[in-house]
RNA sequence: GGGCGUGUGCCUGAGCGGCCAAAAGGGGCGGACUGUAAAUCCGCUGGCUUAUGCCUACGCAGGUUCGAAUCCUGCCGCGCCCA
């Protein structure tokens, strides 16, 4: 590949660049001086899970991979104890190191379904590592590269201050660490979404300051969540973890708005954008059809062809006709709990883990919501015999066959 | 440090002595209709072995009262203004 098509492959789908000038001369000087590009790209281990959101980012750096650079992989374990401001998050707990082993190891487990793992195209670093050394003095030295008002610039900080929301001085720091962290890591070009952009410039800034070239910054689009309205997030629950199931991940594809299919199929498929045309075009192609592909092409980047064609088969069986899942979950339940050999409706619900509460079982009974041995059933003081592991559904989702052991 | 204001359920936000498990909206869940889309309509949205019942809840701790989310005292958090 040449020059010019290596910068334009790898800015496609890119929100902004700062700047693909720099880009084409730094990836032209590497490849004089015969080493690779380093990649960085930092990620928060507050929470075991990596969703599609966090994949459209680790997919571009991919890409660069790809052509023989290194990705530089951060792991944010002291700049977890802030907690980066842009959320509306408070003050998060300090993670323990314990908790930080955990969440980095299920991270990479997950992150190699899309990196490349192999030693020489992937390093892995904490910033606790450089961070945690720094004195009082090193700080301030830090602070004295940024201004408040530059901070006020970012509208999650200007935002607060104007609704009269409290912002501590430590929160100010945060884009200092991270972008202290480019400095330490030698970073060529830093990827992140739309709302690292300040963090991920700051990280020039300080380069600058300590005589180096800029890094360069790729931003990619913030990916929205299954409810169609806000960003992907676990706190808000709207997103397809990396590590659910082929049909968890194949269903909630199907639930999607219909007007967020086009930014998926950009930020979350391989496919030419002619192609996404074309099935994003009503005339062409009907809407479900299309998410029907938009599905299996995303699932089989994270299970395979063949799960993602059983897990749409799955799908239609369950929700386009009407049955029952190819294969129905087994859960099981202690004979204890058992009394003449019955159980109460709602405690069984509640026992088999499908809701948090027997009250809340209570309610989905009165609004008509289970069925249990095919049946549905109305009356919430109702107790069954689980002969012949009976099948219990609740709502459209929740179904699984009873065991008692 | 001082003054003023504010603190309610997942969120926003009403309530200002009983009719409050707490208005209204949002969100979520369930149902109808569908393509688990959108739009629309309906119901639910603290817990309790099954209850015209009990328990826990309106920042925290006390107090006044037959009775408090509502009044009083202290404390804590947050904001604004002054220093």
């Amino acid at each position: 590949m040449d020059l010019d098509a290596q910068v334009e492959f790898l800015l496609s789908d890119v929100d902004h660049v700062y700047s693909a000038v720099e880009l084409k001369d730094r990836i032209k000087a590497a490849a004089s001086a015969r080493r690779p590009l380093r990649v960085k790209l930092g990620m928060d281990p507050t929470a075991p899970d990596l969703h599609l959101g966090h994949a459209v980012v680790l997919r571009k750096l991919r890409q660069f991979q790809d052509l023989g650079h290194k990705a530089v992989l951060i792991i944010g374990d002291f700049t977890a104890m802030i907690g980066d401001p842009t959320g509306k998050a408070k003050t998060r707990p300090v993670l323990s190191a314990r908790q930080v082993d955990e969440n980095s190891r299920t991270y990479l487990q997950q992150a190699g379904k899309i990196l490349d793992t192999s030693a020489d195209k992937l390093e892995i670093r904490r910033n606790s590592e450089w961070l945690s050394k720094m004195n009082f003095g090193d700080a301030l030295r830090l602070a004295q590269q940024m201004t408040v008002a530059r901070m006020l610039e970012r509208d999650t900080f200007s935002d607060r201050y104007k609704a009269g929301e409290a912002i501590y001085i430590h929160e100010f720091l945060y884009p200092l660490m991270q972008g202290w962290d480019s400095v330490m890591v030698e970073a060529d070009v830093e990827l992140g979404g739309t709302d690292q952009t300040f963090n991920n410039l700051v990280g020039r800034d300080l380069q600058c300051g300590q005589g180096k070239a800029p890094q360069i910054v790729i931003i990619m689009e913030i990916l929205v969540g299954t409810d169609g309205r806000q960003k992907m997030s676990k706190s808000l629950n709207n997103y397809i973890g990396l590590a659910d199931s082929a049909v968890d991940q194949f269903g909630k594809v199907m639930s999607i708005p219909d007007a967020l299919m086009g930014q998926w199929f950009r930020l979350c498929t391989p496919l030419q954008s002619n192609r996404i045309a074309s099935l994003l075009d009503a005339g062409i192609t009907h809407p479900r059809e299309a998410k029907d592909i938009l599905g299996r092409v995303i699932v089989e980047q994270f299970h395979s062809a063949e799960a993602a064609e059983a897990a749409a088969e799955d799908f239609r069986r369950r929700f386009t006709d009407g049955g029952l899942p190819v294969e129905v979950e087994v859960r099981t339940i202690a004979s204890a709990m058992l009394q003449n050999g019955k159980i109460g409706l709602l405690t069984l619900i509640k026992e088999i883990g499908f809701t948090n509460s027997t009250s809340e079982a209570r309610r989905m009974v009165e609004s008509g919501a289970v069925s249990f041995g095919g049946q549905k059933i109305s009356d919430p003081r109702i107790h069954v015999s689980l002969n012949d592991d009976p099948v219990l559904q609740v709502g459209k989702r929740r179904v699984c066959r009873i065991r008692v052991v």
